[in-house]
RNA sequence: GCUCCCUUCGUCUAGUGGCCCAGGACGUUGCCCUCUCACGGCGAAAACAGGGGUUCGAGUCCCCUAGGGAGCGCCA
């Protein structure tokens, strides 16, 4: 068996695409079958270099890996040619004249009796020979098609309800519906995982494959997804591109992980691996209706994974989140380490590349309230007693981190917290950071003694003006 | 307008005639843990769109209504 995911660089893809090629993907897998990426490009005046790019770095990034070669509809139009030709000799297809204000003509008048707008089948039976012509395909008059789709169904349609559709410019070039069918027939696949925006091309699609002796492909047509709203996916709810989820700091398995459940379910099970999902996924599981995303689900996943996730495995991105935030990470702690650490209290890697700026750079002033609260003089003959102790630590590691910090909280009879949490504010200029052996052996001794002193001076500066 | 599709907690979903006065997850929320933030643990609130049938029995089958979506292009 063979899939296809066959995007349009007409726009960026997006994460309602990415569930589609997951979902023909996983199936593949699932059938141990071939999965191909087919660029559909006819369009030439809205495709865009741009997207073609977001479709393939997108799909690396995810993992989602196709056989074969990429195809490109382009470099195809010999191929669609012949088959128009071929469509014509047989009398399954016929020149067209009509002008386009005769078509719209007739289209607004069948509105008006109360029917579906199609062409009246002018030309049919003309045998034009016209060149400049478009060229339609023969519907059949009468009969039915019945789709038998993996997840809506059997639905029938009327051929009555259709009309004949264009499959050749005027300029020669081929449409939509004659593109797919030929790379279909052609490339030979067997299901067809699309969204369910198709559903209603498909009973012209088998039309077509039938007049031209092809075998019938399965058909799967998926429910779109929404925004969180219930309303169509905007730009603002991820429709812009999926890289955007890459440079918000999402890992590509969690992602997918929230992806693969929307609309399609193993009882309560919420953590799929990749390798769970291409086991139990089955397109005749998918549901028929639409959801919305959940931005918050998707969030709490990444969580899980970025918990889960191997330290290693994330110097990568993370170095580049610091590039481009612009942070140079050279004389701060190793990253792995301080993965190690920020990866259980963060949701994304942005997060975590964001609460950890104050491991490389000096900040100019102590959050307000923070300061307030915790830098009192109260607290500064601790703090200056904790200075010295953690001077004196010989091995800077969290043992003796904490040792010191507890030691000086004893001496003064304080509750650890009482002294922790200055600290804390003393060396990242906010109340919140790891723990403080965490923080501070991440920070290294000599900054956060270097950061300890100037809050020392803070303090007593304050309290003598 | 016409054709097709959809409708269980706010959201994602389980549920395939009795196991459901509807289960799980995110979110919300109470308590516990705690050096901050987070994690974690134990609880809570929260849904079968409406109306008719069929049946001993319906979230589950049928019909209607309402609401939502898609398609009807020399776009894909």
């Amino acid at each position: 068996m063979k899939t296809r995911f066959a995007p349009s660089p007409t726009g960026l893809l997006h994460i309602g695409g990415i569930r589609t090629a997951l979902f023909s993907w996983l199936y593949a897998k699932h059938n141990k079958g071939k999965f191909i990426l087919r660029i559909e490009d006819t369009d030439r005046e809205r495709s865009t270099d741009e997207a073609v790019q977001v479709i393939l770095d997108g799909m690396e990034w995810l993992g989602l890996d196709h056989d074969e070669e990429i195809y490109y509809q382009t470099q195809r139009f010999d191929r669609y040619k012949e088959v128009i030709e071929q469509l014509l000799e047989a009398g399954h297809a016929y020149r067209c004249t009509c002008s386009k204000e005769r078509v719209e003509q007739i289209r607004n008048e069948a509105m008006t009796r109360g029917e579906k707008p199609r062409y009246d089948g002018h030309c049919r039976s003309l045998n034009l020979i016209d060149s400049n012509s478009v060229i339609r395909f023969k519907t059949p008059v009468d009969g039915q098609v019945v789709v038998d789709d993996h997840v809506q169904g059997k639905v029938v349609f009327e051929n009555s309800e259709l009309d004949d559709l264009i499959i050749a410019r005027s300029d020669g070039t081929p449409t939509y519906n004659l593109t797919v069918v030929v790379d279909d027939m052609d490339m030979e696949i067997t299901d067809v995982i699309r969204g369910d925006d198709h559903l209603n091309n498909t009973p012209r699609q088998i039309n077509i494959l039938k007049a031209l002796g092809a075998q019938i492909p399965n058909y799967a047509h998926i429910p779109m997804i929404l925004g969180p709203d219930g309303k169509k996916l905007s730009k603002r709810d991820g429709a812009a591109s999926v890289l955007q989820y890459r440079d918000d700091g999402y890992l590509p398995e969690a992602l997918l992980n929230y992806l693969v459940r929307l609309g399609w379910s193993k009882g309560d099970q919420e953590i799929f691996s990749i390798d769970e999902m291409i086991a139990e996924f089955d397109i005749k599981d998918v549901n028929k209706s639409a959801s919305s995303i959940n931005p918050d689900k998707l969030l709490w996943l990444n969580q899980e994974y970025l918990k889960n996730a191997d330290n290693a495995s994330l110097v990568k991105p993370m170095t580049d989140l610091f590039t481009v935030m612009d942070i140079a990470i050279d004389n701060g702690p190793n990253l792995e380490e301080l993965i190690d650490v920020q990866k259980h209290r963060t949701e994304t890697l942005k997060d975590l590349a964001e609460q950890s700026v104050l491991f490389y750079q000096d900040f100019d002033d102590y959050a307000e309230n923070a300061a307030k609260k915790h830098l009192r003089p109260v607290i500064l003959e601790p703090l200056q007693a904790v200075y010295e102790a953690l001077k004196s630590i010989q091995d800077w590691n969290n043992e003796n981190i904490k040792g010191a910090i507890n030691e000086t909280a004893d001496k003064f009879e304080i509750k650890m917290g009482k002294l922790a949490q200055p600290l804390r504010v003393a060396v990242t200029g906010t109340g919140i950071s790891p723990s403080i052996d965490d923080t501070l052996r991440l920070l290294s001794q000599e900054k956060s003694l270097a950061r300890l002193r100037k809050a020392i001076e803070f303090i007593e500066n304050r309290s003598s003006s």
